[in-house]
DNA sequence: CTTTGTTGTTGCAAAATGCAAGTGCAAATA
DNA sequence: TATTTGCACTTGCATTTTGCAACAACAAAG
């Protein structure tokens, strides 16, 4: 871990995934049921396969992320969220609800709706639904 | 503007302020009084002051903070949240929840318990609160 | 007239990012 | 067996951003 700026909470969690595309991962394997190397390169946001690799080690030694040997191929690997990674969950909704009041072109999808009706009742459920495949 | 990654609202609002110094900005306006240019860089995350410049010109441009001549002070600038800028506590207080729970050197003070206690408590509290000072 | 406070700017080295191509290796296919 | 495909990186290099320190413009205060 690269040493802190200072003891704030906000400034420790900014330090960890305070940049462009950190996020981008966790929201991913979050909510779009992604969970490998391939997948992430996929996304319609083109991360490089250099920052990829990067963000992917900084999730894993956080302990945010695992990494294991897909059970289904076992010369691939797949990731998933510890607890640590699934209580951002909160962090990635408001993000998300933040971005689509305030952005035109981003018309509120179903689950975009639902947040908007009853945020905290989202939160509990997905937070519920991720526990099930939370590792660690 | 810079040109947006995808429609995604979680990736727009990560192309806005998607970095390790927006939001301690925006933490310091929103929950440390501050609003000057000299309040900022006295923080204790130490930011450069070209870091500074270049994004309080972001965060003006994006319509979070307006800037204006301080009505104390002729020869002085203030920032102060708009609207919009006021709708990230949400997210400022999910990241400091977070840091706090996984951050060992960041003991909870005051706010912090408050918000383990009932964070949906605090977060309509401070809203309220930061409803005065809005501008736009 | 000099000092202080405030908001910057400039220059430069170091680090991070973006992009394209290449590598290693196991599984699938011919 | 030989070849191809898929997957997870690695490398090189140009561009951009960051970090650090010094300098500058200008109004207000003393």
């Amino acid at each position: 871990m690269d040493k802190k700026r200072s003891d704030c909470p906000i400034s420790c969690s900014l330090d960890v995934f305070g940049d462009k595309w950190s996020l981008l991962i966790i929201r991913d394997v979050m909510l779009r049921g992604k969970s490998s190397y391939s997948e992430f390169l996929t996304s319609e946001e083109k991360i490089a396969s250099n920052i990829l690799v990067n963000r992917l080690s900084i999730l894993e030694a956080e302990n945010i992320l695992v990494k294991e040997v897909s059970p289904a191929n076992k010369s691939k690997f797949v990731y998933s969220l510890t607890q640590k990674g699934a209580d951002l969950l909160p962090i990635v909704i408001e993000i998300m609800d933040w971005g689509a009041k305030y952005n035109a072109n981003s018309p509120r999808k179903e689950i975009g709706k639902k947040i908007k009706r009853d945020k905290a009742a989202v939160i509990k459920e997905l937070s519920q639904s991720l526990k099930a495949r939370v590792k660690y």
